[in-house]
DNA sequence: TCCGGCATGTAGACACTGTCTACCAGACGC
DNA sequence: GCGTCTGGTAGACAGTGTCTACATGCCGGA
């Protein structure tokens, strides 16, 4: 009831971003996604000259809704820079781990036209502003605060990465998140004051 | 000259290390394989059930060969902790960009039979070698070292897939690896005494 | 020496994929 | 009414992984 007729271009994606957050990007065919939109295999060549490009539509919707789930959860930006940062990591994980088949999509560049769109670019505000809460809670004299960003980043990405494998909770022998999260922060960030 | 008739099996998973290396996951269908190898395509499947047991088989050999790196970098391990984890640190990284191939199919898990055949555990070894290394280099009271080696190795696995995709190159701006190495070493350790 | 089994590889089919090309129905301007 | 162009269909093609039927050669026992 919500997307008659929105134009195949817009269902195809739409199509798309379902069929990965429910099963993954294995089922990310582009014969399977026509198929689901009700059109035959050709049809979508008229929007996307090639697969690659329609799966690169599709990770830009999951960057879309990364970005909005993380400025949602940082509010009005009024808590200190610590918090700031502490919600973010949270919610990029909570993130990774609620729409794992999404974002496995996001970073399969083998699967993305990678140069060609500026996917690449497509975190980079998210990266800024992990660049200026750093800036803001504080770091050692001497660090840039882009190297300091991407650390933290890769920290976070590896995690996330890790963890949806079952790496971490082999190794670790935990079952939870949280202890990880806060181990990240704290070796970026240096220990909690009080 | 060196590989005549040293059994199917071997040499399959030979063709396959040196073409994963050399060309990259994409050109490592079962197909080609068993062409550069010289048998028709159905010949594999007598030593490999399945396409995935093969990668699974060619992914255990970088396993062996990251592991063997280490250690040979490691030396006789009569550094003191803190430098014997920058050396592993270095190492680690320069594998993955060296290999980029075989350590993007390492962590390929859908490519992988991750669970049947054990190969999450191949990184064990490295992993319980971070965590001894941890702990005689010191941490805070209260860290549980499983969870910081996990951190840890999370945090070199992001800057690893994040440098070899280039988006920390687009983000950070810096060309050099090691400015970020240390960065994460100093994260995870503190800063560097003297 | 022959012969039955067994190991090892071949060859072809099948369903599936992404890409390409020829076609076709319908809307729209004139 | 007619030409043109847009947006979708249908089929071909080469490539893939899997499966099955078949050939071939080797080895042990009579």
């Amino acid at each position: 009831m919500h997307e008659e007729d929105a134009g195949l271009r817009a269902r195809l994606i739409e199509v798309g971003v379902d069929l990965v957050t429910r099963e993954g990007t294995q089922s990310l065919t582009l014969r399977e996604i026509a198929r689901r939109a009700g059109v035959s295999h050709g049809a979508p060549r008229r929007y996307f000259p090639t697969h690659l490009e329609l799966l690169s539509a599709i990770a830009r919707e999951g960057f879309a809704a990364l970005g909005a789930e993380v400025t949602r959860a940082l509010g009005d930006g009024r808590a200190d820079p610590r918090a700031q940062l502490t919600t973010l990591g949270r919610a990029y994980l909570e993130f990774a781990l609620a729409n794992r088949g999404m974002y496995e999509l996001m970073f399969r560049h083998d699967l993305l036209e990678s140069d060609h769109l500026g996917l690449r670019e497509a975190s980079l505000p998210l990266f800024h502003v992990v660049v200026d809460l750093l800036t803001r809670a504080g770091l050692r004299s001497g660090v840039d605060p882009r190297i300091a960003a991407g650390v933290l980043w890769a920290n976070a990405h590896g995690l996330a990465q890790l963890w949806a494998w079952g790496s971490l909770q082999l190794t670790t022998g935990s079952a939870e998140l949280e202890p990880l999260l806060r181990a990240v922060l704290e070796a970026h960030l240096g220990q909690e004051p009080q």
